[in-house]
DNA sequence: AAGAACCCCAACCGCGTGTAT
DNA sequence: TATACACGCGGTTGGGGTTCT
């Protein structure tokens, strides 16, 4: 059995208080990142390497960027949510200065709401039809499953749409938005025009299909590039 | 003014993966 | 090959702040 990541007896929780957080700091800044399981002690600090790691990681990071997302950022989480699912962590190092748990908060408490007022399904980025579609809808897609908010199966994918690191490999039952199986498929009547992956202006609806499926191909070797060490 | 309801976000938790032994 | 450990990820929670009634 695995072993607790430190001894939480003797342990803080909760909010970090500015003496912990300048121990920290002063700690990093003197030996570097990394070894968390030790660091807290070396650095004098009552808590788990974990929680140290996160701190660091989401707040203290001295290249954050503070302060509200900016459209053009907003538009570019949308995108590649809609291509790469809930892998925030990804989407996130596509965003510089900003965190995945950041980009996850901002995704939930905002970003989902938003594209449902202008009747978009989040979870996988199609117009919210009701009843105007006269294609039967997919039936091996989860309305739940791809945001992880609500829970339910979740999906396995197959093919481009589990797109993962060489190095990094998720859960073999990882959740991959649907929009990102719907790339693959077939064209998608129903969604969004501007999604074009590119973050240009769409363009005619006669070239869409050939366009996604060179974008697909150029995304996926950027991603390849991007993953690599 | 006060309590309820809602929202936001920092932090925690559990689990999967990579690596060292 | 098997096991233990460290790390990183995504999902979830809870507390504080804000808005509503």
């Amino acid at each position: 059995m695995r072993k607790p990541c430190c001894d939480k007896q003797d342990t803080n929780k909760g909010a970090w208080s500015k003496q912990e957080d300048q121990k920290l700091i002063d700690y990093i800044r003197i030996h570097g990142e990394g070894c968390w399981r030790t660091l807290p002690q070396a650095a004098g600090l009552l808590r788990c390497g974990k929680s140290c790691r996160l701190r660091w990681i989401n707040y203290l990071r001295p290249d954050l960027k503070r302060g509200n997302f900016t459209e053009d950022e907003e538009d570019l989480i949308i995108k590649l949510h809609a291509l790469l699912g809930n892998r925030w962590s990804l989407i996130a190092g596509r965003l510089p200065g900003r965190t995945d748990n950041e980009v996850k908060n901002y995704w939930n408490s905002h970003l989902r709401r938003k594209l449902m007022k202008m009747g978009i399904d989040p979870n996988n980025h199609r117009l919210i039809t009701r009843n105007l579609l006269p294609r039967p809808q997919f039936p091996h897609i989860s309305n739940t499953g791809a945001s992880g908010i609500s829970p339910g199966p979740k999906v396995p994918v197959t093919g481009d749409a589990n797109i993962r690191s060489p190095l990094k490999c998720r859960r073999d039952n990882d959740q991959v938005s649907d929009a990102a199986s719907c790339l693959d498929d077939e064209p998608c009547s129903n969604q969004l025009p501007d999604l074009n992956l590119d973050l240009t202006i769409s363009v005619s609806a006669a070239t869409v299909d050939e366009l996604e499926d060179d974008q697909r191909k150029k995304n996926q070797k950027q991603l390849n590039k991007l993953e690599e060490p």
